[in-house]
DNA sequence: ACCTGAACACCGTTCAAGT
DNA sequence: ACCTGAACACCGTTCAAGT
């Protein structure tokens, strides 16, 4: 990738640093990631991340403020993707969802195992977060405008569709009770939920 | 509660752990948990709790099973509660599910946060997991047998629900983006995805 | 400006030794 | 049988010092 350094001082560490956190995220877990192996591993000494990280926590509201992104990307592309169709978006946009969620464990447990309940210090994570969120949100308004979803408000209706296609995420990675081996049965899954929800909220003729 | 130690023998070692670690995981989270500041809270040495947990992850393993156990005996109570009545048994297990996990907000993370995707070292823990799980397969399974409830089959019209209200309970906790400060209002909430899921699995005449 | 190396206060875990 | 105290290998974080 890059040839020898020929100083002390490395092109970009950052970028290094986030990148062999991402590794050993996977790896190893939240919980087994430490800073001195992350900063070993980008060839550094332990003390050099804190020129570019605040602390640890710093480092890992990084990595998952760029996964809220990613995932917002997704949601969106599902969006994009069935213009006009709200039962199908819905259902896309809960595929996609789920389907990110599982493919990276370690990387969704830190994204929403809770990591956001902290000081609002990082505004960053929140807005990324809000960002992802959004996509689920104009799903339903725009089922609701079309007259095809119903129920008391708008709020209410994300609520449950939300809670629906998280819990399913949350699930298939935690439980080990609701078994998805490959990527097809999690999207089966995936689709299954949405369109409950969907028969549940569905204005009917 | 008890007089003044006789000798540096503890009369119940094991309970006074899991009670000095239930207290500092509501303080400060299961991260900030530390086995030594367990054995001090206790009045033991740090080395003491070794003679009763083999490390740091059984004395978590067992904090999460107990509320396993308290959180199966809530759902079966709704379930107890409400015979005959799929529907509302449906609302009000997933009530008491949310609600109970939303007043123990770290234990429930510790719980439900994935420590059980760990070696199955500790079959207790798994049992009591699935036993907790039990009583929203047979409300689905009784509402399906007395042809209120519908769907392809049992397995998936459990997971639609279970994820569902799971999901709410995840996002209160952490999300930061579905308030419920009171305990109505989580039950409101419980009992509004409830309905949703009910309106989508109910078979209609 | 960017990084190093030593230092500090913590960890979890082990083990010989005490009662 | 049950607990202690010292010890080991790790942490996160800080800071004077180097280039």
């Amino acid at each position: 990738m890059t040839f020898a350094r020929r100083t002390y001082h490395h092109g970009d560490l950052r970028r290094s640093l986030v990148e062999a956190a991402e590794g050993l995220l996977e790896e190893r877990g939240a919980a087994g990631l430490s800073l001195r192996e992350v900063a070993k591993r980008a060839g550094v000494s332990h003390a050099a991340p804190y020129r570019h990280f605040h602390d640890k926590a710093a480092l890992l509201d990084a990595i998952a403020q760029a996964g809220f992104e990613r995932l917002s990307e997704r949601v969106r592309e599902a969006w994009d993707g069935n213009p006009c169709d709200p039962r199908t978006q819905l259902r896309e946009a809960g595929v996609a969802y789920v389907c990110w969620a599982t493919e990276r464990p370690e990387r969704t447990r830190l994204m929403m195992g809770g990591m956001m309940r902290e000081d609002p210090l990082c505004t960053c994570l929140h807005a990324a977060a809000e960002d992802a969120f959004q996509w689920i949100f104009r799903v339903i308004d725009e089922g609701r405008s079309a007259g095809v979803f119903g129920g008391p408000d708008t709020r209410s209706v994300v609520i449950s569709a939300w809670s629906a296609v998280h819990g399913l995420a949350m699930l298939i990675l935690n439980s080990g009770k609701v078994s998805a081996e490959t990527p097809e049965e999690v999207a089966r899954l995936a689709a299954l939920v949405c369109d409950t929800v969907a028969d549940g909220i569905q204005i009917r003729h």
